[in-house]
DNA sequence: TATTTTAACACAATTTATTGATTTTTTAAC
DNA sequence: GTTAAAAAATCAATAAATTGTGTTAAAATA
């Protein structure tokens, strides 16, 4: 593998070990010629995943859209967006279609909020539903209690 | 190496080839229980990237967004909208910061685009540098004829 | 700042991956 | 539907990666 420092055509390994649970593998990697070390990662290959706006139009799915709005929700809150966003793109990566709507993600992130932390889920799903009016917000919150 | 489709933690290695010019590489794996075959790719490790936005917020660099723009000003141009966005990223990946400005990425891209197609350059730089007026925009134009 | 967690480094014994060449299948384009 | 191009499969000979154990250094956290 190209050093990525000098440009080198080639690497060697030095070390491998598996990283997230198994699901990819972690290298340090030294190149043949200037000797520098870098690290690379070894994944399942990335299917394109399309995400259907409300006004029909395709866009290509974004994980990165997606970990910055949680990490709003998620401020200050005990909650591992990444962790989230990760879970996610993991089962967008496994279902059969290669299509999925944003409400669809929307609603799998709440889902998901929901379990871990309602603030965070409440201040996701303000954004997410569009919620348009205080009662809307209350009855979300009501509905909150209640299931407790 | 996980099995994506039965979930058992091993798989072997059954081909492995260089990609993206020798920056990657990409295997074909097999489960060493339920013998389904699946893809992989080592590529180097992803640095996170900020990218500051002309109101003085930060954003995770995304690629596809980027892309997008891209593929727009590309339409029916002979321009690898693909192949520019990579040398883009493999620039920011290897610059000594984790940050850039939005203008900054403009200007990569313009001076990319330059050099490949006129039409493409001016319809991304349209967008880009917000032309206010025809006036700013034909400035442009000549400016690029009185260049060759 | 003390403490804990995480990442990097080293090394040795074992096992597995890599690479070139060629064929076949699948996918995309016309 | 035919064809061209890309991805997958196969095989054999060679060389390189993996994994356990342990140490050290650098970040993150309390």
């Amino acid at each position: 593998m190209k050093c990525p420092i000098c440009g080198f055509h080639d690497s060697k390994v030095i070390d491998s070990r598996p990283a997230n649970e198994g699901n990819s593998i972690k290298r340090r990697r030294e190149c043949l010629s200037c000797q520098k070390r870098f690290t690379t990662f070894e994944m399942l290959e990335a299917v394109q995943i399309f995400v259907i706006k409300k006004d029909g139009s395709k866009e290509l799915f974004d994980r990165n859209k997606l970990l910055v709005g949680l990490l709003k929700a998620c401020q200050k809150r005990p909650v591992n967006a990444e962790m989230i966003v990760n879970e996610i793109e993991n089962e967008l990566q496994n279902s059969l279609s290669n299509e999925i709507t944003t409400k669809e993600i929307g609603e799998l992130v709440m889902e998901k909020l929901k379990k871990l932390d309602e603030v965070a889920y409440v201040r996701f799903a303000s954004v997410y539903r569009e919620f348009k009016d205080l009662e809307t917000f209350l009855a979300e919150l009501k509905r909150l209690q209640s299931d407790k």
